[in-house]
DNA sequence: AAACTACACAACCGCAGTTGT
DNA sequence: TACAACTGCGGTTGTGTAGTT
């Protein structure tokens, strides 16, 4: 698509928009490589692309960036920190994309829109049931649980690193990074409380450039976070979901849990049974017996309005630290 | 096979913060 | 200090595709 801007001096500027074609992205990254991922508007004014900067920039951060996943689905792990994460932080998707090496903050954003409209529609369904039960199939998404250890890293990505990645660092295909073994330290970014996220940050990471898409190769411990008690669960139909937030003592079943006790990393009780993989679930396959009987506590999270975190208080600022 | 639905993804827009002049 | 340009972020929309009926 093109369309016509006037410019300062009254010349009429074509300005292109909609999807990207391969020359172009050819001249945009030929710019990054000789000038670094800025200087933006100077691609259009240099007559090189009859693309705004705005359009150069995003191009280049959501899809030409060394290192990203793209064709990859976001893992168990990935979602679960998203959730947590955007409990944690609301919907700050840049910083949440931080901690998830290879995704930007558009991924994070999408992916988040698209489990809002998923939980929209369960509860719908759910308030509806005549209108649920006329629709028999369901999507294997609405009955998907987090079972598998979740990754949590927190890389700091600098233009230096975008530079210098750029030049040596392979794209993140899905198979390269399957074949992923080990891992270099990423930094944590300094909003990172460690004591908070329970975190060692010395185990094994994996490099930026091989993070494996699956998530088998992705076992990196996730921080100790408060769940709900094993015995509240939740059919993926959301029925026990809404019968509960209508039930008064709904959130008694957290227990003790207040933000100051995360701020200081003290140990929540966890139930240990949920810290167990419960099973190897991927895919989106689920298997009927745990369908009808679910007991993952994870499906609580999974399938739970967001609005459930609004009584968690924020997190203190980085500087309070 | 066609129609429908849900989903994933790409890209745009507007706004706000930062930086340079 | 004021202004303009640049940059980054979050919200939104449009489109292609896979799965289901």
């Amino acid at each position: 698509m093109l369309v016509f801007q006037s410019t300062m001096e009254g010349k009429r500027e074509e300005i292109r928009k909609g999807p990207w074609k391969a020359e172009e992205d050819e001249v945009l990254i030929n710019h990054v490589k000789k000038y670094g991922p800025r200087d933006w508007s100077s691609i259009r004014s240099k007559g090189l692309l009859h693309r705004t900067g705005k359009s150069c920039r995003l191009r280049w951060v959501n899809k030409l960036r060394p290192n990203l996943k793209n064709g990859c689905k976001f893992s168990l792990e990935e979602e679960r920190v998203v959730i947590e994460l955007q409990a944690q932080f609301g919907n700050k998707w840049a910083r949440i994309a931080t901690y998830l090496p290879g995704r930007t903050d558009n991924d994070v954003k999408n992916f988040w829109s698209s489990r809002q409209k998923r939980l929209a529609r369960i509860l719908q369904n759910s308030a509806t049931p005549s209108s649920s039960n006329s629709k028999s199939h369901k999507t294997n998404r609405e009955v998907s649980t987090f079972h598998d250890v979740p990754t949590l890293q927190a890389p700091k990505f600098t233009s230096s690193m975008e530079e210098e990645l750029s030049s040596k660092a392979p794209s993140c295909s899905s198979s390269n990074m399957e074949k992923a073994g080990t891992i270099k330290m990423v930094p944590l970014p300094d909003l990172v409380n460690p004591k908070l996220l329970h975190f060692d940050t010395h185990f094994e990471l994996t490099p930026y450039e091989n993070y494996p898409c699956t998530d088998s190769q992705l076992q990196i411990p996730f921080p100790n976070i408060p769940q709900p008690q094993q015995d509240l669960t939740f059919s993926p139909d959301s029925q026990e979901l809404l019968a509960g937030l209508e039930d008064p003592h709904f959130f008694d079943v957290f227990g003790p849990v207040d933000a100051p006790q995360l701020t200081n990393g003290a140990q929540l009780p966890v139930e240990e049974s949920f810290l167990k993989p419960v099973r190897s679930f991927r895919n989106d396959v689920i298997v009927k017996e745990e369908y009808d009987n679910p007991v993952n506590p994870d499906a609580f999270f999974d399938d739970f309005p967001t609005d459930m975190f609004d009584h968690i208080e924020p997190l203190p600022s980085p500087s309070d630290w």
